[in-house]
DNA sequence: GCGTTACGAGTCTGACCCGTATCGTATTGC
DNA sequence: GCAATACGATACGGGTCAGACTCGTAACGC
């Protein structure tokens, strides 16, 4: 059920075929029953059943279960990758860090937190979560290594680690709230200008 | 129930006092599910007496439900304070940086993170963590400004968003396994190097 | 010993949910 | 028209859990 898409060219199978309206309405009302706040097990089948006005079988008949069926929603999900102008290294890092936790989609905000702690039961939301943000750590490293070639970073640093060091900060104070007197406005730019300075007097 | 220590020095009531093991054992019943894996919601006041080998009445003698018992157990859960030996900066900051998810007790290690999802939904359990976190968010604070007043540290720096940029990394590994290539037990040391001294060539 | 309260263990009702099955109906190819 | 498959709705058996309740027993002050 993960690539519905190869229905699309099989040899067109006998009787009925599936609604899409059906398709969407189960996928969009998963995602509001997320984004309104459900817990991704407190999420049951029969509430996104009665949230899309759509019987339960028509559920079950294009997903195993619960988790399959929230695999594919999450996957829709994803918004569209930020995408760095490159004339200036600090603008283009300033742009990435802003655009963490950010998407297309209003939902997607909500939902992230969500998806974090699910992170560490299940192997395959972990890989899930991986496979949304490792385009965007891509994005970051290039621009970094970018810097480099350029010589406005110096040529030692340890990319990944700084990586960690541009998308810690922004991500828990999105995802956690982790200091509630923080300006989460302008924290881009400050923590990029800090890890650019550093902050050792000299 | 929150202070059971007003009991203490209570004009004692008549009859059969209430059994202070029992209040240990569903305490420990509780964190050992969760650091065994269970989710918040996933955990049963069934499953915590049985564990506890305790009967159901004897917990709703004493907390109104689930949420009461967790913000109890979760509040003795906490550890000791890491505390900076005030020779160096970097290094009193290593140490805090390196104590970020770490706690006496191994379980905290697993709860944790579940803990992180649930900052969102309940404003009780909000509080519960900015209470955990803020007292060393104080340590952090009183060192960098000591570095500051020191001369070490430069004088305009922003040390709450300085704080964030010291915890964020470390919290997203430990927590979300942001990147599952950095090499955690090396981390401390090289972000607050790197913030030490920027990444800016020059 | 007596009243009081707590104890572990269990029972009971009412939710809610899963996953399957079965309605009558609708939509397709042949 | 007919077989095949889809649809929404609903019913089903089986499961878990919350809370309130009931046992017989245990621990306290008086």
């Amino acid at each position: 059920m993960s690539d519905m898409m190869s229905t699309a060219d099989a040899p067109r199978s006998p009787g009925r075929p599936r609604s899409i309206r059906a398709d969407e309405a189960i996928i969009e009302a998963t995602l509001d029953l997320l984004a309104e706040g459900s817990t991704i097990e407190a999420l049951s089948i029969e509430a996104i059943a009665a949230r899309a006005g759509v019987g339960k079988a028509t559920i079950y008949r294009r997903w195993a279960g619960k988790d399959a069926l929230l695999l594919d929603a999450l996957r829709r999900l994803k918004g569209v990758l930020a995408q760095p102008a490159g004339h200036s290294v600090r603008d283009d890092l300033v742009l990435l860090v802003g655009a963490i936790g950010k998407n297309v989609d209003p939902r997607a905000e909500k939902i992230m937190p969500c998806l974090a702690s699910a992170v560490n039961r299940s192997t395959d939301q972990f890989q899930l979560y991986q496979n949304i943000i490792s385009p965007r750590r891509k994005l970051m490293r290039e621009v970094l290594r970018r810097g480099i070639d350029e010589g406005v970073l110096r040529a030692d640093i340890d990319v990944e680690v700084t990586m960690a060091l541009l998308t810690g900060p922004m991500l828990i104070q999105r995802v956690l709230q982790w200091n509630p007197d923080l300006d989460e406005q302008a924290l881009p730019e400050r923590v990029v200008d800090a890890v650019l300075e550093g902050i050792r007097a000299r």
